[in-house]
DNA sequence: GTTGTTACTGACTGGTTAGTCATAATGGCA
DNA sequence: TGCCATTATGACTAACCAGTCAGTAACAAC
């Protein structure tokens, strides 16, 4: 909240206000939608003016790309370094990734994210692009991978990587649209953690050889 | 096209306006989204006025109950219709309830609707509303009875029910964002069948005793 | 204190569009 | 032919909000 950076008090704070400016516009964009969300919005929540948010991004569209570069960059980086760290068989891998989307689901921003992309990629297709770039094309190579290891090793039976590692992920795909979606109308919340375990249950036990 | 209605000709055709409106509005809604689409635009593809609309829709918001009411309507009546026609194990039944689900992706507007439905609902809860109770609190407890049935049958194992009947449709979902976000942005295309028939294939392994 | 630079703001503009309303055309019917 | 209910429209308004800009405040350096 207070002033951490290198200018002395006051309100000139040059080196936080991005960061700043960021949360709050997450914080926004996951209450109300991105374009329900004004930029004089995510200003005050920000404790600037709108002219000055200006200062910082040239744009609306900006702050949402910088907060899929973000975040789901981070978590990209984090899937990749729990798969390339692991060695010996790739069952308990997929389980472990599995269980690793699910405690990402429920305990952050990034289902409201995704939510958002999808809403907006065809009023804003440099958004959808630049997640298809940092997440679907760096994500799915590496579930692909993790299902060759498998069939490489005898772990699984021959099934397509390419639609393997889509079929891994989908059903995440739908928890991040039940608890972004439905359930802030009235659905009954949905168990993430045991359903991403049921999930990873059924998933292994039909690809192993 | 014509007039097919009890009035004879002109351009006074009461009776078939309303289907001549929602059609130019799901065309209009699927190529640019619903925010994107202005109800002038809607007014000249059906061949009327904008005000000539609203004799017939309260809304904008009107236009997408319709289309959700008429279409995801009618493709859970047929699901249901295969579901409880079906005599004898469930296992082939599975398989032909996502193939159905596969041709409906690939050939209908279905998917685009419910895209629309995802990027809306926050800003119109009564549609996502609609969308929860005409589609996915029909067409889940439809899948979970599947299962269950499928269970005491003695051909499934005991897994929960209502996560399975999720983690089926999971990977249809996929397929809908893939077709209606990604695609449209340059990701290569997916082949929905195949994907379809590896899921149900890997599906029902992991769940068969 | 004066000057230069950086950070910041209030007030404004321009474009957009859902929804309305007074008015007009149309066609059945007496 | 003239009447009336129904069907239709052009023109308007009211609200909304991203992005701009001329000007102001704060600070550093000397």
């Amino acid at each position: 909240m207070t002033n951490q950076s290198v200018t002395t008090g006051g309100s000139r704070r040059p080196q936080a206000r991005p960061s700043e400016i960021l949360a709050a516009a997450l914080e926004l964009f996951a209450e109300k939608g991105f374009s329900a969300t004004r930029m004089d919005d995510v200003a005050a929540r920000a404790g600037l003016s709108k002219a000055g948010v200006y200062l910082y991004f040239k744009d609306k569209t900006a702050l949402l790309k910088a907060l899929v570069n973000e975040l789901a960059g981070a978590n990209i980086a984090v899937a990749r370094g729990i798969v390339e760290a692991h060695q010996g068989p790739v069952s308990p891998l997929v389980a472990t990734i599995l269980a690793f989307l699910a405690t990402q689901v429920r305990h952050t921003r990034f289902p409201e994210l995704i939510k958002i992309v999808i809403a907006e990629s065809r009023a804003h297709p440099d958004v959808g692009q630049l997640y298809l770039d940092t997440v679907i094309n760096q994500g799915l190579p590496l579930f692909e991978g993790l299902i060759r290891r498998g069939i490489a090793s005898g772990e699984f039976r021959a099934v397509d990587p390419a639609l393997a590692a889509r079929l891994m992920i989908g059903p995440m795909l739908l928890a991040i649209i039940w608890k972004t979606v439905f359930e802030p109308i009235g659905a009954e919340a949905l168990d993430i953690e045991a359903y991403a375990a049921q999930h990873a249950d059924i998933f292994l036990r039909g690809i192993r050889s």
